[in-house]
DNA sequence: CCTATTTAGATTGTGCACAATTTAATCTTG
DNA sequence: CAAGATTAAATTGTGCACAATCTAAATAGG
């Protein structure tokens, strides 16, 4: 086997697990705003840019309906956000924050350098791998 | 500082989309041996190392026995490996390859050089990433 | 011994991810 | 304008991930 082959075996594995592991540091934090992982993502995409559809959420999270769906109803039975039908087109379902979401973004705040304490990875460290990944997923998406 | 809380700037969520998109480059390939990705990752174990307990295939992959269990049940279902109580202890369940499981390490021959090819990544990128990532797993398994 | 503790794995329940299909609304084109 | 195509979201079904709990077996310590 060359050595791009065995790199790419041995570097798939490491992406899932760091993945999970990553996921796993949030659990706690993100348990005490009653919110998952994915949830907390749906949550920055609105605190930062307002309204938005189920499909553009789906375009920015990599996620489609069968999973946001479900997701966007149990934000909604807490209360977070609405689910409203637009009168413009009936298809497209408008998702908005309540008074209760747009809040939660203060507590929130403390979560980004709590999670960069509790991985304990240089700030370094952590910009040269969003880099590489970035171009890594640049790539991918070119091939769309 | 509220910057933090952008999308943008988030190291988490490209690690988090990456695993999922190597996945998702796997899944087509993964799916002509009839098998998923930790399905895959626990016939890889098994190719290399043989027999083993199913928690010391937790240990390797990171999954507990909540994982697990129902996924062996599922590779035993297709009879790619057997799934045997310890007469030594009848705790410990033992997961052997069956004769077809080991076969199907032939079909998976070819998936490394295909994901390889698939992820269109140059030899360096990957090198660099793997190097990264393994340094902060390492990290992150020294805390616990 | 024999009871208390520990260990391995299974079970239960919640939620995410994704493929495939369905439903309803909108758009397109003849 | 009507029929067919397209689009947005919901639904259905499978499987993974993980917390919490349970069961049974093994071990330890008195």
């Amino acid at each position: 086997m060359s050595d791009k082959l065995k790199l790419a075996n041995q570097v798939c594995f490491p992406i899932y697990t760091l993945s999970k592991e990553v996921i796993n540091h949030y659990r706690p934090l993100l348990k005490e705003l009653d919110l998952t992982y994915p949830q907390y993502l749906v949550m920055l995409v609105l605190w930062e840019e307002g309204e938005q559809n189920v499909s553009t959420l789906g375009a920015k999270l990599n996620l489609d309906s069968g999973t946001l769906t479900p997701l966007l109803k149990r934000l909604a039975n807490k209360n977070l956000i609405e689910r409203n039908r637009k009168a413009t087109d009936e298809r497209v379902v408008s998702i908005t924050l309540t008074a209760q979401g747009k809040l939660k973004k203060k507590a929130a705040q403390s979560i980004p350098s709590k999670i960069a304490s509790s991985l304990n990875v240089s700030t370094a460290d952590l910009a040269q791998l969003k880099k590489i990944i970035d171009q890594i997923i640049t790539q991918i998406n070119k091939e769309k």
